[in-house]
DNA sequence: AGCACGCCGACT
DNA sequence: GTCGGCGTGCTC
């Protein structure tokens, strides 16, 4: 009798095995009903087996859904090699490739809207992007082409390259994938896509609506739908005859998740893109280490664009150094007197200006003067935020509120007081010192859904509102072009980090804050405050060093210490109810993985950097190799041996931060 | 993950 | 006696 392994959505390492006795032969990709441990749930067919096996009382599928569903052969295979690969249960990697709620399906579908075609209306390039494209079209008639990086300054017009590439596939009659972190930023993007290309574009991102969601997957399966522009999860979308692929801003860490699936967008676009025999384009201002090493070893092809278009200068960059008498008042954000001139000036011209300063609610944290107490969340290693306005702390690891602390729960004191602040108080403060300023915020807190992000966006865009302040979240691609004054309240947060990628994430946070000022006519400049101005990271930022110097040193650094992009690393962390429990667990699977693999170097086990989240405790042991193999080798181990061992476990191949 | 089973405590 | 707390084990 014929039979099937089925992917099942649980965070489980094995296929299942059901009969088939359905009409229609079974075809890999499909999706079925199977009843799972007392429960119908919604599995893909991974393998169809011509007998089935003995000794074991299979259970049949229970219903196969409409084929207009099926995963295709390409994004099948491309789920199954990134579970390989990332170690990561097989039905949580096909969860990322199907259509979501298809066990509600109706039946019906929504006819596409006659897709409008109108004339494409594309910029021309400038001359030095002219020469990009060229160089990358060349690179992309080769039966073998490489992948390019578009390695651009901010404002170089790399958007306008993507254009022209797109529209290059589209003629050929192929398809389109363009990825960017966090899509729900930038809600303009798909408007300029569609303008551009003169079709429509669909946006793929975690913030469509279920409904919609599906509908796109079957348009972009059934072939009806040629470009998609979309967030990490989209490098999975069932596109057809997909000509080109597009990674922006490559170097972003939100191209990697960081639960569950931990999955590397950016290095599956790769993948898909040599299955696919699609063009891939990687394109950043400061790319990744990863990607700069394979570009200077000629596995990547270089494509360089150094100028700002439209004639937009490159903005000024000042280094502010903070001294103590810059300081306000105690519970406020240090303001230079230069920040406070320049910015005034700026805001008395008509002009715009934002605050970039990356740590959200109003203040770190509470402690009691006199013995130092620290309020701590209850279930986690880690001290509750201050939301001042709502008199909340909160915790940002499970999200627990209480009421703000009044006494000290260590000595009884009503002393205490709020140390680091957050973007709640600058954004109470700046109106005391700007008399004429309107201020938005952007970050986390406010932006609950999408609808207030794009009018918080609208607001600043359309000049109601004069001053911008926020989180990482102002710092990503948008572009407006009356902010002259960009203002870094606190650099020295973005350097002194305990991790391998620090000084990599300082340097493309700044260098992709200084590309929010002047992007027109008017020229901009950046007021980088530190309290060590003597930096290198600085010095990067301000030109005195180029990036590409920076890089070779880094890369040189990284050789040294043996990090990635020389070796590969995985991270093996064991939760438990105490940090012994978990040290003990994690010390067997250490000493029984080193037996095994004797070459792999193991670190660890040691408490995570917040080493209890909701009560649980957590243990971290870090694993480099230069060997892929052993990298497999190893993260399959440790997975099969946890799994049998009842231990509770996350294992992050290729982790992004390694803290 | 999700669900059932099972073994203790406290409530009718 | 029995309702329900969550620790443990299993899922073709």
């Amino acid at each position: 009798m014929l039979a099937v392994e089925v992917a099942i959505p649980r965070p489980l390492y094995s296929l299942y095995t059901y009969t088939w006795g359905l009409p229609d032969p079974p075809v890999p990709g499909d999706c079925v009903q199977v009843s799972f441990h007392h429960k119908e749930v919604t599995g893909v067919v991974t393998r169809v087996l011509e007998e089935a096996p003995e000794g074991f009382k299979l259970k049949p599928v229970l219903r196969k859904i409409d084929e207009g569903f099926r995963v295709p052969k390409e994004t099948l295979s491309l789920s199954l090699w990134s579970a390989e690969y990332f170690s990561a249960p097989p039905g949580e990697a096909m969860a990322a490739a199907i259509a979501p709620k298809l066990s509600s399906w109706k039946g019906k579908r929504k006819k596409l809207k006659a897709p409008k075609l109108v004339d494409p209306d594309l910029n021309p390039l400038n001359t030095e992007q002219q020469a990009a494209m060229q160089k990358i079209t060349h690179e992309w008639l080769k039966p073998d082409a490489r992948p390019v990086l578009l390695h651009g300054v901010t404002g170089s017009g790399k958007t306008e390259v993507y254009l022209h590439l797109a529209r290059a596939a589209l003629d050929q009659g192929q398809s389109v994938l363009v990825l960017v972190p966090e899509i729900a930023l930038t809600p303009q993007l798909r408007e300029r896509f569609e303008r551009a290309l003169g079709t429509q574009v669909d946006l793929w991102h975690s913030a469509v609506a279920d409904g919609q969601r599906q509908n796109q997957w079957l348009w972009a399966n059934e072939g009806t739908t040629r470009v998609i522009v979309g967030a990490r999860s989209a490098v999975f979308a069932p596109l057809k005859n997909l000509g080109l692929i597009v990674v922006d801003e490559e170097h972003d860490g939100s191209y990697k998740q960081a639960e569950r699936f931990r999955y590397q967008a950016r290095d599956l676009a790769f993948v898909r893109a040599s299955q696919s025999k699609a063009q891939l384009i990687l394109g950043s201002a400061t790319p990744s280490m990863e990607t700069w090493m394979k570009a200077e070893e000629g596995r990547v092809l270089l494509a360089t664009l150094k100028q700002r278009h439209k004639g937009a200068e490159l903005p000024e960059i000042e280094i502010v150094t903070l001294k103590k008498d810059d300081g306000i008042a105690r519970g406020e954000v240090l303001l230079s007197k230069q920040v406070v001139r320049e910015v005034t000036d700026a805001l008395a011209r008509g002009e715009q200006a934002i605050f970039y300063l990356n740590r959200r609610g109003f203040a770190h944290y509470i402690t009691c003067m006199p013995c130092g107490w620290v309020k701590e969340c209850g279930a986690c290693s880690v001290s509750m935020t201050v939301y001042r306005r709502r008199g909340a702390l909160q915790c940002h690891q499970c999200g627990r509120e209480e009421r703000i602390s009044e006494v000290c729960g260590e000595c009884g004191s009503t002393e205490l007081g709020t140390v680091g602040c957050g973007t709640e108080a600058l954004e109470d403060q700046l109106p005391k010192i700007f008399k004429e300023a309107k201020i938005v915020r952007l970050d986390r807190d406010v932006m609950t859904s999408h609808t207030r992000l794009e009018e918080a966006l609208e607001l600043f865009r359309s000049g109601q509102a004069n001053v911008l302040v926020g989180t990482q979240m102002v710092v990503k691609g948008h572009d407006f072009p009356k902010v002259t004054r960009v203002v870094v309240t606190h650099a020295d947060s973005l350097f002194r980090w305990p991790d391998f990628r620090a000084e990599e994430r300082a340097v493309q946070t700044l260098l992709q804050v200084s590309g929010r000022a002047g992007r027109a006519e008017l020229r901009g400049k950046v007021l980088i405050q530190t309290l060590c101005p003597d930096h290198p990271v600085l010095q990067v930022a301000t030109g005195q060093r180029t990036w590409e110097a920076w890089a070779k040193d880094e890369l040189l650094l990284r050789k040294e210490a043996s990090y990635p992009p020389f070796l590969r690393m995985l991270r093996m962390r064991v939760f438990d109810a105490t940090l012994e429990a978990a040290t003990i667990s994690l010390e067997r699977l250490r000493d029984r993985l080193q037996e095994e693999l004797p070459n792999v170097e193991l670190l660890g086990p040691s408490p995570s950097l917040i080493d209890k989240v909701e009560n649980k405790y957590r243990v971290d042991l870090y694993l480099k190799t230069a060997s892929v193999a052993d990298l497999m080798k190893s993260s399959h181990w440790l997975a099969a041996a946890a799994e049998s061992m009842k231990i509770e476990f996350a294992l992050d191949v290729d982790p992004h931060s390694v803290v």
